[in-house]
DNA sequence: ATATGTGCAAACTCTTTGCATGGAG
DNA sequence: CTCCATGCAAAGAGTTTGCACATAT
């Protein structure tokens, strides 16, 4: 990471303030009112960089589509709200990966994706 | 599903004949060997038939995209090789959604992605 | 005979890239 | 002062849609 301009420095603080996965046109709008002038090429641009420096993770969402949030918070796993469309991160993990391959293979990752209501739908 | 005509019966039959997850692209290459006019907007327009009449699932794979195979194969999870890209269906699931709810949330679906090395590149 | 389905091409969305300008170091 | 980063606009990839023609029933 070479230079630190305002505008990559928005992008930064967006992922701080809102420790939640964002989508790249969430973090635009985000961004925006930080550096009005910033353009979503430059979004693009730089959460490409900050995963490739390690500093942001990608969310790849079955039918939602790509979520970036920040790196350093650990091994967790995201639910989906059918009702409100609000996304969350569900500390933990329920699984053993030793325990999921057939004979021979080699499970290196995983990605789980949870589906339902929230709790904040149920109340309301 | 009102007419069977020859290029909805070949784009089935490659479903059935290839119990797999496919993508359009390789749907629409497979089909075209019954039907070499098929276009890609009948694909497109006849895997979304086939979803929305529950003969087709959906299976949308983070980085890779979305995939479609036979509905009526039963619940299972999928699995990435990253060294020779082919996807794999894994039988049976490790998971009781029961458990994967911090309270007050209630999990209806999940989706679980494993990716690693397959036994055939293992050996290799 | 009639209306659904197809094929083509244009439109659309999301993302990437080329290039001239701007600004961090 | 240099070179990396930005903004714009154009280019790409993947998917959807409008329309006239074809065809299953």
């Amino acid at each position: 990471m070479k230079r630190m301009t305002k505008q990559r420095r928005a992008i930064w603080e967006v992922f701080t303030e809102n420790p939640r996965p964002l989508r790249v046109e969430e973090v635009l709008a985000l961004a925006q009112a930080k550096t009005p002038t910033l353009g979503i090429a430059t979004v693009y641009r730089n959460v490409r960089r900050f995963v490739d420096d390690g500093k942001l993770s990608e969310v790849a969402l079955p039918e939602i589509g790509m979520l970036y949030e920040r790196a350093d918070i650990g091994h967790h796993h995201h639910f989906f709200c059918r009702r409100c469309g609000r996304l969350y991160d569900f500390p933990g993990c329920p699984l053993r990966e030793d325990d999921l391959a057939p004979r021979g293979y080699a499970i290196e990752a995983h990605e789980l994706f949870l589906y339902g209501v929230c709790a904040a739908c149920r109340e309301a």
